[in-house]
DNA sequence: AGCTCTTCCTGAAAGC
DNA sequence: TGCTTTCAGGAAGAGC
């Protein structure tokens, strides 16, 4: 599933192919997930392709005026993966896999493709004024957030950490594999809750968050199901998870074993010795004496 | 505020 | 073996 380290690799290879190029015509499967396929089929044929960027885990293709005077035209492009969309560049004569829903034939004889099983993924054109109100919406970066404003972020939060690591307005691009990914290797259990961190554990957990991204967008993301990059090649990073899919095998640190659980509505991984349970109110209350306080 | 549940969708895996 | 059920999950919205 593609989460930052995935898109970033995806971005980074859509850059060595697409700028410069020019969408030439739109070819368009199903398209119950594009905002409006009409305009899209019909503003971007002749409409030149500037740059990429991600914007957490959005895909962000800024395009270049539009040449046949249309200056109202929307300039922006922006493509969500969802759980198994893939977003690849192939000579337009190459057939198509399954569930290919949009072709955008460019003018260099190939295709940027976009493939999705289940269609939980987005696309849209966007005005600049949408753009900026997109980014304003979402978090920070993961990868370029400050130890001050992790810090901030989290501060006073009574949500579990598992639950804001996954929460695009707190943090962006991190979803369930880098989320407890990065908990095993602070050490923390996904279920504490944040307001209750050390300033220490905070520092440690954003370390480790940004070790693991950093790592896992070197070896091209996670392959768990249908990732692949830009060029339909698979990531590696899967081989060196932890915890994430180890469920009932011995932690990489202490051989205890993975459990998984429910947090935030998300399966969660973790090392039930490395990663201690917080202590619930239950546990930790004594029965109530004395009288019970009338309302 | 934050939790749970639901919806969208398909294919793989588990269950019978 | 072959069918049916369950599960996975990013994000948004409802309801509590």
């Amino acid at each position: 599933m593609p989460e930052l380290p995935e898109v970033e690799t995806v971005v980074r290879g859509l850059r060595t192919a697409l700028p410069g190029r020019s969408i030439v015509a739109v070819r368009l499967g199903k398209t119950d997930f594009i905002d409006d396929p009409v305009v899209l089929g019909e503003s971007l044929p002749g409409r030149r392709i500037a740059g990429i960027e991600r914007i957490g885990k959005y895909i962000h293709l800024q395009l270049a005026p539009d040449g046949a005077g249309r200056a109202d035209s929307p300039s922006h492009l922006i493509v969500h993966l969802g759980m198994t969309g893939r977003l690849v560049v192939r000579a337009a004569h190459e057939p198509a896999p399954p569930h290919t829903h949009v072709f955008f034939q460019l003018d260099d004889g190939r295709e940027l493709r976009y493939t999705d099983i289940r269609r939980f993924g987005r696309m849209f054109l966007a005005a600049d004024a949408m753009v900026a109100d997109l980014r304003g919406r979402l978090g920070v970066d993961a990868l370029d957030i400050s130890a001050e404003e992790f810090r901030r972020r989290l501060a006073g939060r009574r949500a579990r950490i598992k639950a804001l690591l996954l929460d695009q307005h707190v943090l962006l691009g991190v979803g369930n594999i880098y989320a407890d990914e990065s908990l095993w290797r602070a050490r923390l259990h996904p279920a504490r809750l944040a307001a209750k961190l050390s300033k220490q554990e905070i520092d440690r957990l954003r370390h480790a968050l940004q070790r693991v991204l950093g790592e896992a967008i070197r070896l091209r993301g996670s392959s768990i199901s249908d990732f692949v990059d830009s060029d339909g090649q698979p990531g590696g990073y899967q081989r060196w998870h932890r915890v994430y899919g180890r469920k009932g095998k011995p932690c990489c640190r202490c051989r205890a074993m993975v459990q998984r659980i429910i947090v935030a509505g998300r399966s969660s991984h973790f090392c039930p010795r490395c990663q201690p349970a917080p202590r619930t109110r239950h546990a930790a209350s004594k029965p109530r004496r004395g009288k019970l306080k009338r309302r």
